[in-house]
DNA sequence: TGTTTTCTTGATTGACGGATCAATAAACAT
DNA sequence: ATGTTTATTGATCCGTCAATCAAGAAAACA
C-alpha cells in the first residue's frame, strides 16, 4: 500500500488532528496516539514524521498563527483607509477560519505551551509583536501618540474575548466578538483629544 | 515530632506550594512530589490531607480567587460613587496581593484547567459572574443600557492584560496595566451618548 | 499504663505514555 | 533482477507518576 510523497499529507492530517484533539480535551494532555489516531495512522508514524511530540506541538501553533496571519493580511489588504485597515484587523480576528470551536480551545493551550516551551514563546512573540506593529500604523495617523497605548490594549482584548470564549460552550459567536472590541476601537478613535 | 492541629497548616503550606510551582514551571505538569517537597513534606503526606491531586488544585485555585474576592470588596468598600467603585475594582484586579509571578502563571493555568475540571469550571463561572455583577452595578448608573456591553469588555481586557503578562518575564507592572484598562473605562465613561 | 488517635514517611503498585526498533512491503532506480 | 529508498506498524523498552499501604513515632486520653 505505500504510496509515495505521503509526508505532506500524513503531516498535515496530523496537524490538525492536534488542533482538534487540544480543542476538543481542553489540554495539551493529549498523546501521540491520540493523534495518530484520529489521523488515521500509528503513533509510531507520527514520530516517524515529526522526531517528537513537541515538535507535533510546534507544527500545529504554526499552522493556526499561518492561518491568522492570511486572513489578516486579506483584511488588509481589501480595506481603505485607516480606520477601515483597524477595523479589518479586529473582524480578521474572530473570522470563523480562526475563531472556531477547536482552534479557540488550542490557543489557549497554545498560550500555556510558550510558558514552557522557548520556539513556542518565539511564534507567540512573533504574533504578539506583528499584531502590534499592524494596529499601530493605522492607529498612529488617527490619535497620534495614543497609538501605542490603545494598541496594547486592543491587543488584550483580542486575547481576552479569546480565551473567554474558550469557557464558553456551544458554537463561538464571532460576529459579536468583533463588535465588542470594535466598540473599544470606535470609543477610542472618536477621542480626538 | 507529631504536633497535633497539622492540617490546616500543612494544606495551606501546599496550597501555597501548588502556586509556586505551577507559577515557576508555567504548567500544570508538576508532580505531587514536587509540590510537597516545596512544602516541606512527603507526597503521601500530601494525598492524605486532600486525597488526591485534583483536590490540591482546586483548593490552589479557591485561594486564589478568595484573595482576589477579598482584595475587590476591600476597594469597593473603601471607594465613593460609582466612578469611584469601578476605579476600585480595576486596581483590586492588579493589586500586589494577586498581581504577582507565580500567580499570574498559575492563574493562567487554572482558565486551562477549567476545561476540564468541571469544579474548576464552576469556579471560575462564580468569578466572571461576580466581577461582571460588580461592573454592571456601578456602570448602570452612568452609562444605562450600555452597561452590559462595555462590562464584558472590561472583564475581556482584565483577563487579557494577565495573560499577556503571564508571557512577558520580569516583575509584573501592575500600576501600568491598571492604568491601560483604566484609559478604556474613562472613554466609555465620558462618552455620555 | 495501655490504648487510641494523629501525624508522618519509605516503599510499592499499577498504569500510562513517549520513544525506539525490527520487520514488512510497495515504489523506484540501475 | 537487485538494491535502495520511502512508508508503515506492532511490539517493546524505559521512565514517570498518582495513589496506596504498612509501619513507626509521638501526643492525647482513659
Amino acid at each position: 500500500m505505500p504510496k509515495v510523497g505521503m509526508e505532506p499529507i500524513r503531516k498535515a492530517a496530523l496537524v490538525k488532528a492536534t488542533i482538534t484533539e487540544i480543542g476538543r480535551t481542553g489540554s495539551l494532555d493529549v498523546t501521540v496516539s491520540q493523534i495518530a489516531k484520529r489521523a488515521g495512522m500509528s503513533s509510531a508514524l507520527a514520530h516517524h514524521y515529526f522526531g517528537s511530540k513537541e515538535q507535533i506541538f510546534l507544527a500545529a501553533m504554526r499552522h493556526i498563527l499561518t492561518l491568522y496571519g492570511a486572513e489578516v493580511r486579506g483584511a488588509l489588504a481589501a480595506a481603505d483607509g485607516s480606520r477601515g485597515r483597524l477595523q479589518g484587523i479586529v473582524r480578521a480576528s474572530f473570522a470563523p477560519s480562526s475563531f472556531r470551536r477547536e482552534t479557540i480551545g488550542a490557543w489557549l493551550n497554545f498560550y500555556v505551551l510558550s510558558q514552557t516551551l522557548p520556539e513556542a514563546r518565539r511564534l507567540l512573540g512573533i504574533y504578539q509583536r506583528r499584531l502590534n506593529s499592524n494596529l499601530c500604523n493605522d492607529l498612529r495617523p488617527l490619535i497620534g501618540m495614543r497609538a501605542e497605548a490603545v494598541a496594547r490594549g486592543l491587543g488584550a482584548m483580542i486575547d481576552g474575548v479569546y480565551i473567554r470564549e474558550a469557557l464558553k460552550g456551544g458554537t463561538p459567536d464571532g460576529a459579536g466578538a468583533a463588535e465588542i472590541v470594535m466598540e473599544y476601537l470606535e470609543r477610542e478613535l472618536e477621542t480626538t483629544a
